[in-house]
DNA sequence: ACTGGTTAGGTGACACGTCAACGACTACAC
DNA sequence: GTGTAGTCGTTGACGTGTCACCTAACCAGT
């Protein structure tokens, strides 16, 4: 790639969805993640991990594999079920075909705070996005966040 | 609202939206914010303060407006800016009409830091989001982002 | 001038997530 | 078996951002 050095700036439209974006990202993540927080006390993250056990067989999974279905990196799920754990929400086990390996178990507290929030949440997700947007809109943010997606994943 | 306590769940297309949305986003700034680390060791907000800052008269603004203006607490960019001022690349200094006030003032380090960053930010942009989407889902991304912006500002 | 309410900004404690480095273990060569 | 490479999960240090709380200053009505 000849870099000139400067690159093509961002017209109008451009620049319109790519700051859009940054404040739309700041303001709803913060608005659900409040919501979420004052329901149950749970994070953003505390919820998906704890939506991703509940639907595992036996509701444990290996460190690994839940990192690689979140695209979470190892140590942020380390980081992350330490602290669960500390709230008894999750606990550790460990494998008995792998010395390395661990399980991540959801426990039944876990699964009852889950039950809890997520009436609540699904709710949040629909009133300050989901609900205010047209079917159109809706099909094209799933296109655009595959594609993003799909190009970031591949290029690692 | 009657609430009977179990909301309308997401359908397919809403489901792959919201999940989409959280996806994009956790790789998209991951990415982005990378580049910036690499490239002159700003991050993603450290950025964005500058930018601001460039763009202000005088290269000062007062930490109130500059927070508004960026959807930012007041406690965040406080925070910020102590970081960045002992990096060198803003000041503060305080507002002679108003006792309380500060004004946040870009340092000449923190403007040839932002010329130099902005090139390869502009084009990680570009290549990890708007070169890869149509004008149209270009357009339907600021719409979305507008339509719940608008909708979270004015809910509070 | 006083008082009560508001606003500007700052601070401390804490949760979060990154990176880099580590020890423990596995797997595969030879 | 013995090295050696790679993987699994953990940890520490650090930058970040939230919340709750604080002080100082402004400003209105009295």
């Amino acid at each position: 790639m000849a870099d000139t050095g400067v690159p093509r700036w961002l017209d109008e439209d451009e620049f319109r969805a790519w700051i859009g974006y940054r404040r739309m990202k700041a303001l709803l993540d913060l608005q659900i993640s409040r919501e979420l927080a004052a329901n149950q006390g749970l994070s953003e993250p505390d919820y998906d991990v704890l939506t991703s056990l509940s639907a595992a067989e036996d509701r444990r999974i290996r460190l690994s594999e839940m990192a690689e279905r979140m695209l979470w990196s190892k140590s942020r799920l380390s980081h992350h079920v330490t602290r669960m754990q500390q709230r008894g929400l999750v606990t550790r086990k460990e494998c008995p075909s792998d010395g390395r390996g661990a399980f991540i178990v959801l426990t039944d507290a876990g699964m009852a705070t889950l039950r809890a929030a997520a009436p609540g949440h699904v709710a949040a997700v629909r009133e300050h996005l989901i609900d205010l947007l047209t079917e159109e809109q809706i099909r094209v943010l799933g296109e655009v966040a595959d594609t993003v997606v799909e190009h970031l994943r591949s290029r690692v």
